[in-house]
RNA sequence: GCGAGGAUGGCGGAACUGGCAGACGCGCCAGAUUUAGGAUCUGGUCCCGAAAGGGAUGGGGGUUCAACUCCCCCUCCUCGCACCA
């Protein structure tokens, strides 16, 4: 034993000293570089970082998990893919960079020079040559690539929308990036207002149908995430049915307008007595002129829009609304029904204008109740035959029969909507209609650390695309100054704006906005597959060895973004052609949060415990079992220090064992003939921990599977001849047993035992002699009317 | 409001298709060793009871020889969506 550290009896583990000198063998024999050409792959993935800061537990977990994951799959003989980057674009970098008043790219280069540091301090086996940077022109000229590919496909579209805006960070935010109406950044937290912009967006929901069948085919995912998904998607049919505006001047007739009105419940459609329009739908702005509504109606909106989004939208908040002095006609009755504007109508969904029918939809009841309009009974609770409209206190929104609804009268409502639509269809009144809540990705930034848009605009030609041949478009480096001022950071920077039109040589300005971060995070996955190629982002052949993800691990917040929008590049890539799986993951991992005192790690809060220095002290496999031990990974874990003591101790004994045992280490198996009963038993304790810590690692139970080797520990620690040959056998499996989750205390024993030979993680995992997995006598307990009677001992294989 | 998940010792958590509830670890108690320890080792540790025995997996019912596990009702907690017509 070289110098163990004797502080009275113990002997303490060196782990700083063996830690080293592994992960220096690692790197130089080249242990975990990627087989290009892989017979049976196994690609696993952690999702990459912000490098934003220093480094603390909750990303030790999430990337502990993939590295021991990458390491078991490697000892089972698979071809291991296992890459790391930095997310390096972004508000939070460049935040960060503003407040530190240093230029993003220092900033971010450091932060990633320090997470660097910490991964390597963990121990964590990537393969470092396939590493990608976003912030680096070698990457981001692939998203203007890809950008351009959209837009050729009609993916991309600039148009002018109500988006969301963040007053602090100074930039428009995407749906998915706006959390209970605020930004999603926790630094920034600020209520999100609408602004009414031209922006760039991406045509996610042409693909809203095909992510939604996609969820079937993802058993490999958390159900919670699919159902997420499910409701971020939406779906939901109807009918769009066209109401007929009334002429405002029944002496000038103007040609009919139609309003469309999208409804899930047409059955409903002779109970209308209001028609609601949104305030920011396009169409408020109009429709009150030359009404006496009109100064009342410009009034209301002008009030109610700058309210901040959550104030106005929030389910409970009374609805409020004005009359516009219009009408129009139910094309089912004919009848004459006010026009409304109303602030609990979105815009966004549907066509921004909805039927009010008071007797059957909650809000339309409330809203009916303030402003008295009538309310009309049209469905009866089912064996009733009516309903006492002034008696209601709340609307009926169940299904029932239709009544006061002339030829569909006696109809259940179920079946109603179905004849309804048929009946309106026919008539040319409306037509079927699937509508989502899905919206639109808007990928357009006003900030400056982005990929830039590799669009022109030019005053003749107008919106063109930068030519293939020119990108990338970089990013300017001499910027003074980056920081926020409402509009496009780049639009300031005139040798960057200035340019010419690829397509009239004549002057012309490129675009000024960059891109949404979650472009670059949307298909980094399949850079890695091909990292230095720099004809195209990525080589098919080289995709299609690696795809799908066989494991990736991340945290659950990403569910309605990162992995929505990850989904859709694939899918996009998929139908060019690039590449041949349509889903891009099989096995999704969600990894629950690390707090400590209760408030989660957070490196841009500076709270939280710190990889680096928590090494130093304890070294990488007491933090790598620490986190792996507490829980498992998809539970929220609180961090406290006994949750070290546990494991220290766990590394400690193990460290003692084999130093005062290491001389009868081998690996021979032992001669089950010899055995004694103690020996039987130890030897099926072997067996039946090898089974438990292979199937665990198979399904990511590495708690349970670490308390089996806890357990073995004692058993060997209790076994008498530790002389014997099957003792030895058994300290050299529990190498191999130990090798996923301390691999660096592992290595080092299987040098100690085996001085020439290469590194551990070449070896095969052992297998369990199935022989040896039960003990042949079973107690079985009787019970008798829920008492416990008597304990029967009998072979195994006994039948009832 | 809708959707999903959960409730097991002082704590984190185990328990296969129903089969000895509380593995493993922390903490705690006792003892050993040590000049000493916050090191290490041994034993103990759900509750009531001297014991025999009995009671315990949020609460109440049910199915079963047998229920943390399956069925029904209730309470509470966490997460997601939140006026989506």
């Amino acid at each position: 034993m070289k110098n163990p550290k004797s502080k009275g009896h113990s002997l303490e583990y060196p782990a700083r000293e063996i830690e080293k000198r592994w992960q220096h063998f690692w790197q130089e024999r080249r242990t975990f570089a990627t087989n290009p050409n892989p017979k049976r792959k196994f690609y696993v993935l952690v999702m990459f970082i912000y490098p934003s800061g220093d480094m603390h537990m909750g990303h030790a977990r999430n990337y502990t998990i993939g590295d021991c994951i990458c390491r078991f799959r490697k000892m089972l003989g698979y071809d291991v893919l296992h890459p790391f980057g930095w997310d390096a674009f972004g508000l939070p970098a460049e935040n960060a960079a503003i407040e530190h008043n240093i230029h993003p790219s220092v900033w971010t280069f450091d932060s990633i020079d320090l997470c660097k540091r910490n991964l390597n301090l963990l121990g964590i086996a990537y393969d470092w040559d396939r590493e990608v940077t976003t912030c680096r022109p070698e990457y981001y000229k692939w998203n203007q690539w890809l950008f351009l590919k959209f837009w050729e496909r009609g993916l991309v579209d600039r148009r002018e929308a109500f988006v969301n805006w963040c007053p602090k960070c100074q930039t428009v935010l995407a749906n998915e990036q706006v959390i209970d109406g605020r930004c999603y950044r926790s630094t920034c937290s600020a209520p999100i207002e609408k602004r009414k912009l031209v922006q760039w967006f991406f045509r996610i929901t042409d693909y809203a149908q095909a992510l939604l069948d996609g969820l079937n085919e993802l058993d490999g995912w958390p159900e919670n995430v699919r159902i997420m998904q499910q409701n971020w998607i939406g779906r939901s049919e109807g009918i769009e049915v066209d109401f007929r505006l009334e002429p405002l001047d029944a002496q000038t007739p103007e040609p009919p307008t139609l309003l469309p009105v999208f409804t899930t419940r047409p059955d409903t459609l002779y109970g209308v007595t209001f028609l609601a329009l949104a305030p920011d739908a396009p169409l408020a702005e109009t429709i009150a002129l030359g009404t006496p509504q009109e100064p009342a109606v410009r009034e209301f909106c002008a009030r109610v829009l700058v309210k901040p989004e959550i104030e106005r939208t929030a389910a409970g908040t009374e609805k409020e609304g004005v009359f516009t002095g219009r009408f129009a006609t139910n094309p089912l009755t004919g009848e004459r029904v006010p026009i409304w504007i109303a602030d609990f109508v979105l815009a966004g969904y549907g066509t921004g204008m909805v039927m009010g029918v008071p007797g059957h939809d909650q809000r339309d009841f409330e809203f009916a109740k303030k402003y008295d309009i009538p309310i009309r009974v049209v469905i009866a609770p089912p064996g009733q035959t009516s309903l006492a409209p002034d008696q209601l206190t709340a609307a009926f929104v169940d299904e029932g029969i239709m009544i006061n609804s002339g030829p569909f009268n006696g109809t259940p409502s179920k079946v109603g909507i179905e004849k309804v639509i048929d009946h309106l269809e026919r008539l040319g009144l409306g037509r079927r209609k699937v509508n989502y809540r899905l919206k639109d990705w808007l990928i357009s930034r006003q900030r400056y650390w982005g990929t830039p848009i590799p669009m022109i605009h030019c005053p003749k030609c107008g919106i063109v695309p930068v030519p293939y041949e020119q990108l990338p478009v970089l990013l300017p480096e001499n910027v003074r100054d980056y920081k926020p001022k409402g509009k496009s950071v780049l639009a300031g920077v005139e040798e960057f704006i200035t340019t010419t039109c690829p397509k009239c040589q004549g002057p012309a300005r490129r675009d000024p906005d960059t891109m949404d971060t979650f472009v670059d995070s949307s298909w980094y996955h399949l850079r890695y597959t091909d990292a230095h190629n720099d004809r195209l982002p990525f080589d098919k052949a080289e995709a299609d060895k690696w795809l799908p993800i066989d494991s990736y691990i991340g945290g659950i917040e990403h569910a309605c973004g990162h992995l929505i929008f990850f989904r859709f590049f694939t899918r996009v890539l998929h139908d060019m052609g690039m590449v041949s799986v349509q889903e891009p993951c099989r096995n999704l991992h969600t990894q629950g949060m690390v707090s400590l005192e209760g408030r989660t790690m957070s490196s841009s809060k500076r709270h939280g415990v710190w990889v680096g220095p928590f090494v130093e002290k304890h070294g990488a496999d007491v933090a790598r079992l620490a986190v792996l031990f507490a829980a498992p990974p998809e539970k929220p874990l609180e961090w406290t220090d006994d949750l070290v003591t546990g494991v220290t101790r766990f590394l400690n004994r193990v460290w003692r064992l084999f130093a005062e045992h290491g001389s009868v280490v081998n690996f021979d198996p032992p001669d089950t003939q010899k055995f004694t009963g103690a020996d039987r038993e130890l030897y099926i304790r072997l067996n039946q921990t090898i089974d438990k810590v292979r199937k665990d690692c198979l399904t990511l139970q590495f708690n349970t599977a670490i308390a089996a080797e806890m357990e073995f520990l004692n058993s060997l620690n209790g076994f008498e001849d530790k002389q014997s040959r099957l003792f030895g056998f058994c300290l050299g499996r529990f190498i191999y047993l130990l090798a996923p989750f301390a691999p660096h205390l592992a290595e080092e024993l299987w040098h100690r035992a085996r001085p020439d030979a290469d590194s551990l993680f070449n070896e095969r995992f052992p297998e369990c002699d199935e022989r040896f997995l039960v003990f042949d006598r079973l107690e079985i307990p009787v019970q008798v009317n829920g008492r416990l009677r008597g304990r029967l001992t009998v072979p195994v294989g006994t039948d009832e």
